[in-house]
DNA sequence: TCTGGGGTCCTAGGACCC
DNA sequence: TCTGGGGTCCTAGGACCC
């Protein structure tokens, strides 16, 4: 997808259509996550300081990212992409690999190309947003291919021009080379591609390592075998907050780091896995950042285990100086629910009766050792404490945010444009509205609630059937990441979600 | 008013084991 | 009693990607 976030509120406000719209972290220490084309005039990009984008292009719109919009409009992309191939590799919720060999389509370039516009045709009828796609023999050049055919276009790399094609591109080009690996190459004199395959791979490899050396001479010589792997598991699970301000009290930080922990948890157990590795990360005042991380007997999703080992962990670091981030996470994932850990408490329980009635008359035997034992749980609990539930605060105030949704009981749906000195600016319009006309409200007029994304397409009533029987009455707790929309795909030009 | 958040993979040293 | 050669696991850090 072609600026993916940006254009997404572009198609969602009608008002910031043709206009420069920056996607990111509004806070002091915010980034860029997109910038639309006319933002990227002024050199705004991805990753740069939110502040440095504010000057360089001070009258763009500046939204916060609305996830649950963005993953239903991916759910509807890679439904249809889907439609083409079993094998769909999905990179981001905006970039995907799609093996088109395993979905049938004839190995010519006559029937890849025909299937591609096809394809960017039903993401622009299905989403009302432009994707680009990138055709090749590899996943490589398939993805240096897209990025040479955005916006809005279609590039196809035949096979037998792939070396040509690279040979006077950057290093910086290959998936691979990031700054550190293009500045160590940079000073061996190396800057193309074709001269990164001059240089051999024994050279790559003292250069730069036995594994990254050898694939990036494969890469540079346009070779790459890499298969297309649909749908892998996750490997770690992670969560982290950087702060407005450095975090000095040591309390504060134990505090926050509790709360990362449960956080943390809640997402583990939302996708059904438990884990046996703790990780703590901090970065400090200066920028420099270290991990301090403990295994535990067996994996766990037991909130309060993550936490204790997170707060061993923190008790390990000093923060003396200033934290301006912190961050908990989990590897070493297993499939295991807490029903399961249970079971296997339950089993490992016995299992180690056992193990002692044989160790007692195998006394003089060797010692048996940790390997021996099956992986359970470090400390079960009742299932049904729930102690990852943390109470909500009741009466938050409530934060108007730019760029999130609305609705006021007069004048409808709209979006939060600024706020301030006790008031807030709506923009009252509707993806398929003509521009809106803004509003001015106190924070705290009971008029004003915050609402759920609208779909980018207007429900349509010639949608047929299928949209009609989606279920009415949208609820109001949607964007949790649970929710999906109607399954899109099946027919050209039905809306990404419908609602009442 | 410098530098987010969520991931993956690789390297390297030490412990430990056979 | 001048002491090899694997292999795996754990920890920590770093590069890279979107």
């Amino acid at each position: 997808m072609d600026a993916f976030y940006a254009s997404a509120e572009q198609a969602a406000k009608p008002s910031l259509r043709g206009k420069p719209v920056i996607v990111g972290g509004l806070g002091p220490r915010g980034v860029v996550a997109t910038a639309s084309y006319e933002a990227r005039v002024f050199g705004v990009h991805s990753a740069m300081a939110m502040a440095q984008a504010r000057r360089l292009c001070p009258n763009a719109a500046f939204l916060i990212p609305r996830f649950a919009l963005y993953r239903k409009v991916s759910d509807a992309v890679m439904a249809l992409l889907h439609t083409l191939s079993p094998l769909v590799e999905p990179l981001s919720l905006d970039e995907a690999f799609v093996d088109l060999e395993a979905g049938g389509t004839e190995p010519t370039v006559e029937a890849a190309r025909a299937v591609a516009e096809r394809l960017r045709a039903d993401i622009k009828a299905v989403t009302g947003l432009t994707g680009s796609v990138g055709l090749a023999g590899s996943k490589m050049l398939a993805k240096i291919g897209s990025e040479q055919a955005k916006p809005d276009g279609l590039v196809v790399i035949e096979p037998g021009t792939e070396r040509d094609l690279l040979g006077p591109m950057s290093v910086r080009t290959l998936p691979g080379v990031g700054p550190a690996t293009a500045e160590t190459l940079r000073r061996a004199g190396i800057h193309t591609v074709a001269e990164t395959r001059e240089a051999g791979e024994a050279e790559l490899v003292r250069l730069l390592g036995r594994a990254h050396g050898a694939s990036l001479f494969l890469m540079a010589e346009g070779r790459d075998e890499r298969p297309v792997v649909a749908e892998r598991d996750a490997k770690s699970i992670s969560v982290e907050d950087t702060f407005d301000v450095d975090l000095t009290d040591r309390t504060r930080v134990q505090l926050e780091i509790a709360r990362l922990a449960d956080r943390c948890v809640r997402r583990l157990r939302e996708a059904g896995r438990s884990g046996r590795t703790v990780v703590i990360k901090v970065r400090r005042y200066d920028f420099s950042t270290l991990t301090r991380s403990e295994t535990l007997r067996g994996p766990t999703d037991d909130p309060a285990v993550v936490r204790e080992a997170a707060a061993r962990l923190i008790d390990g670091v000093d923060t003396t100086a200033g934290v301006r981030l912190l961050g908990v996470g989990v590897s070493g994932l297993a499939d295991y629910t807490q029903e399961d850990l249970f079971a296997q408490a339950a089993q490992a329980a016995q299992a180690a009766q056992a193990a002692q009635a044989a160790q007692t008359a195998d006394a003089a035997h060797e010692a048996v050792g940790d390997a021996g034992r099956p992986p359970g749980p470090e400390r079960p609990e009742p299932v049904g404490e729930a102690a990852g539930e943390a109470s909500e605060d009741a009466e938050k105030p409530r934060r108007w945010l730019p760029g999130s949704d609305v609705r006021h009981a007069e004048y409808g749906a709209g979006w939060v444009q600024g706020s301030g000195v006790g008031r807030v600016t709506v923009r009252f319009e509707e993806p398929w509205s003509p521009p809106g006309r803004v509003r001015t409200f106190p924070v705290d007029d009971p008029a004003l609630q915050p609402a759920d994304p609208l779909p980018l397409l207007r429900p349509d009533a010639d949608a047929g059937a299928e949209a009609a029987e989606v279920p009415s009455g949208q609820d109001p707790e949607s964007g949790g990441g649970s929710e999906r929309g109607p399954e899109p795909g099946r027919g050209r030009g039905q809306p990404v979600t419908s609602r009442p």
